[in-house]
DNA sequence: GTCTATATAGCGATAGAC
DNA sequence: GTCTATCGCTATATAGAC
């Protein structure tokens, strides 16, 4: 929260602390989990007192929104920076979101772990989860119907079951590559998904 | 832990007590992951105080460990009493093992959620959850090398991606459908997934 | 085998001074 | 905006009586 005096002062060194605080808030979920976390650590690794963190996120809860706000907003600015994929295109660029995640696997262990205790009794991000997976689903389904109407694909395509497929083995290969990195390549598997994928897609192929 | 003196007894109380305790924690577990689950809580819900709860299992940790023990020899058990398959075979009984599984969702949540736990720092499950998917991976890698083996597959199938891919289907689809049963309809994305699978196997398919 | 009582530690959050 | 001090609560684990 940013009052009127910092923003005459020009606020630097505020916004500076604060996203001080959600860059290491972002490092401690990836590790410990929401209920693994503590303020106490995050707030002294950020070099300030657990209420001085406090003051800057009135409660835990609202650490983790901001944190997940922001990892959503950051990724969305990559993704659209890189193309703007519609059709089938869109299955080549998550490949290479694939392969870039495997480059930060403290990121991918982020959202691994804050989904799946989302799916946890009355734990704070699982209106995020839910609402992350409907619109991956819906931009992947969206896409793939975009190429059915160019005809980039043979008829008869079920849109949203071929999504949440896609989305699913994104994810599932997330937890075995962070479980053991050394047995699982997972952009090679993942790329080898979308291969078969195209092959069957395509009409006359 | 029993004592001579409950053996010479017959020990039926204290393993039936055992059992009840075991039974409430899977569901503690399920609900509210490891971190989240309180044995205050799981001691009062089996009838007993805290420590009379620890007195059976020494340390939360062990009460966790034989949970998950007891969930790998249940799941076994009920596994090979349905069919010893081998070959493609197989992999429509994994389709029937996801059709269970729909019918069952505290125990599909206990597994996402501790798997997933499992992947933060220090946590008791990481060991379990590595040794699961080794196991699983081979157990499914093995079966398709005996089909390839029999000449029910064309050659030139990598056993193991293929196995790792499957696994990482089942695994992200149970997310989706826990945070949104009603939007993803789980055994009938996996069977579609094998469908297509077994098409593109079979030689001359 | 189970209890009460307690040790010990950590947590998130608030009050109020500066 | 940040601090110290503290509240109130919960947690796991242990001691010792019965």
């Amino acid at each position: 929260m940013r009052t009127s005096t910092d923003r005459r002062r020009g606020y630097a060194s505020g916004d500076a602390r604060r996203e001080r605080i959600l860059h290491i808030a972002t490092q401690e979920f990836a590790e410990h989990g929401y209920r693994g976390t503590s303020l106490a650590r995050v707030a002294e690794r950020a070099g300030l007192s657990q209420p001085g963190l406090l003051h800057h996120f009135r409660t835990k809860e609202q650490l983790l929104v901001a944190v997940l706000e922001l990892r959503d907003q950051r990724d969305m600015e990559r993704f659209f920076a890189d193309e703007a994929a519609g059709g089938l295109d869109l299955l080549t660029a998550l490949v290479r979101v694939v392969e870039h995640n495997s480059r930060t696997p403290e990121l991918v262990r982020l959202f691994v772990v804050l989904t799946s205790e989302a799916v946890t009794a009355d734990h704070p991000a699982q209106d995020w989860a839910r609402a992350r997976y409907e619109r991956l689903r819906a931009w992947v389904a969206d896409a793939l119907r975009r190429a059915a109407g160019a005809g980039e694909v043979r008829p008869g395509l079920d849109a949203d079951a071929t999504a949440a497929r896609i989305i699913a083995l994104m994810d599932g290969l997330q937890t075995q590559w962070l479980l053991d990195p050394d047995a699982i390549d997972m952009p090679a598997l993942f790329r080898a998904h979308i291969d078969e994928l195209l092959a069957t897609l395509r009409p006359r192929a």
